[in-house]
DNA sequence: TCTGGGGTCCTAGGACCC
DNA sequence: TCTGGGGTCCTAGGACCC
């Protein structure tokens, strides 16, 4: 059956948010950048940032020689998710069948509710029109209507801001051979130049070219690029909140290090981050990677996979620093470490002597003072949900608390 | 002091089991 | 005798997305 799917796009949502929120920003050049602006990138520009040349993934430094006016802004994800709660919310009121795509984009399958095209742009103009209402009118969204999410998401992208795009299924071709191949959401640089080594340079060519030699060349990556460019595309709007399958942070040093001991502090801070949004969230995980960058901004990583599952900062950071320590090549200085925590699973679902919530545990895990510990670790995470996560930290991560704190940097040792 | 930080999925080889 | 063949897990790395 023919479908209708909405594509939401909220255009330069990070900084539409912040200048909602504060007037003096309205119309003004921003970029929002990482925690701190040195040794960063433009996350998102406001429109008049880009209409001065300003590009998302910019570095900031050579965004403010573009543009000297620019006011840069430190992100803060917490507040951008919470909006993006809010107008979630609002997507149901059109529709039950909402995918949240990433944290400031959505589908909307609304067959149902509009019947047929003109009753999608209808739809979509009371969308936007809500949004407003409800948002504020400087976060705005462009809005793709067509058979499916590929076309939809395609079409969301051909007007901004607060434009409402219609690729009717008649249209599909047409639009695809309007658009180049790296227009499509999944032909990335790489492959947009693979295909131009095959010859492929657009949509008609790559309709064209046999299925056969494609799946040859991909695999089952061909299938799908020979669907896609007819206009085909088999995912549905998945309404089911999906699990998360890894939890991670990486952080960019404010200078490049061979400082073993430096590293560690770092590491343990995202350690203990990572397994308090675990145990935040009820995950425990039973796999830990990390990765090293160089200054040369080549990198390696490295995964371990154990037996007893963790939610324990310290437990991550054992690990993790061992896999720092194998993997790292000692004669070039590292700019980013990264870990990553994986094979997760419900805490609820984990055998209960590997739960740190269970009440007195089991013998299995641990002696007394393995239970200490985990007793330790779960009185911490009370105080944190109450007091914030600036209320305690590690003794070992105090030097660079103080010393960012001092420098401004700001990077959060809330660990 | 060019190049953040959060993720997902796929591939390909080796280990190991039956 | 001449080294099959399927399945799964682990690991490293690459490509893509916002």
């Amino acid at each position: 059956m023919q479908k209708i799917i909405l594509h939401i796009d909220m255009n330069s949502y990070f900084a539409s948010v912040e200048q909602q929120a504060n007037p003096f920003l309205r119309g003004k050049p921003i970029g929002i950048t990482g925690k701190r602006s040195e040794r960063s990138i433009i996350a998102t520009a406001s429109i008049e940032a880009k209409k001065l040349g300003v590009k998302t993934a910019m570095s900031t430094w050579q965004a403010k020689k573009i543009c000297p006016s620019l006011i840069l802004i430190a992100g803060d994800p917490e507040k951008y998710s919470e909006i993006t709660h809010r107008f979630n919310k609002l997507f149901f009121e059109f529709t039950p069948f909402v995918q949240e795509f990433s944290v400031d984009e959505s589908f909307l399958d609304i067959t149902e509710q509009a019947k047929d095209w003109f009753g999608a742009v209808y739809l979509a103009q009371q969308l936007r029109e809500r949004l407003r209402e409800e948002c504020g009118e400087w976060i705005t969204a462009s809005i793709g209507i067509a058979p499916n999410k590929l076309l939809a998401k395609l079409s969301s992208d051909l007007v901004k801001p607060n434009g409402i795009t219609l690729t009717r299924s008649e249209d599909a071709i047409a639009r695809l051979d309007s658009v180049k191949l790296t227009d499509l959401c999944g032909i990335g640089p790489r492959m947009g130049k693979r295909l131009n080594d095959l010859g492929i340079m657009n949509f008609k060519r790559l309709r064209e070219f046999p299925l056969e030699e494609l799946v040859d060349e991909f695999g089952s990556y061909g299938t799908w690029l020979h669907e896609a460019a007819h206009g085909r595309e088999a995912f549905e709007v998945n309404v089911e909140e999906e699990d998360p399958k890894s939890v991670g942070h990486s952080y960019t040093l404010p200078k490049d290090t061979f400082d073993p001991v430096l590293m560690q502090r770092y590491l343990l801070g995202m350690c203990e981050k990572v397994a308090w949004r675990m145990r935040r969230d009820g995950f425990v995980a039973n796999a830990v990677s990390i990765y090293v960058r160089y200054g040369d901004f080549s990198g390696n990583g490295k995964q371990h996979v154990f037996k007893e599952s963790t939610a324990d900062g310290l437990r991550l950071f054992e690990i993790a620093w061992r896999l720092v320590d194998s993997v790292r090549d000692k004669s070039k200085p590292v700019r980013l470490l990264g870990i990553s925590a994986s094979h997760l699973t419900h805490t609820s679902e984990s055998k209960p002597t590997m739960s740190i919530f269970s009440a007195g545990g089991g013998s299995a895990f641990g002696g007394k003072k393995e239970q200490k510990h985990l007793s330790v670790l779960s009185a911490l995470d009370k105080i944190q949900s109450r007091y914030g996560s600036k209320s305690w930290t590690r003794a070992s991560l105090l030097p660079i608390a103080f010393q960012d704190r001092a420098s401004g940097l700001g990077y959060d040792h809330e660990l």
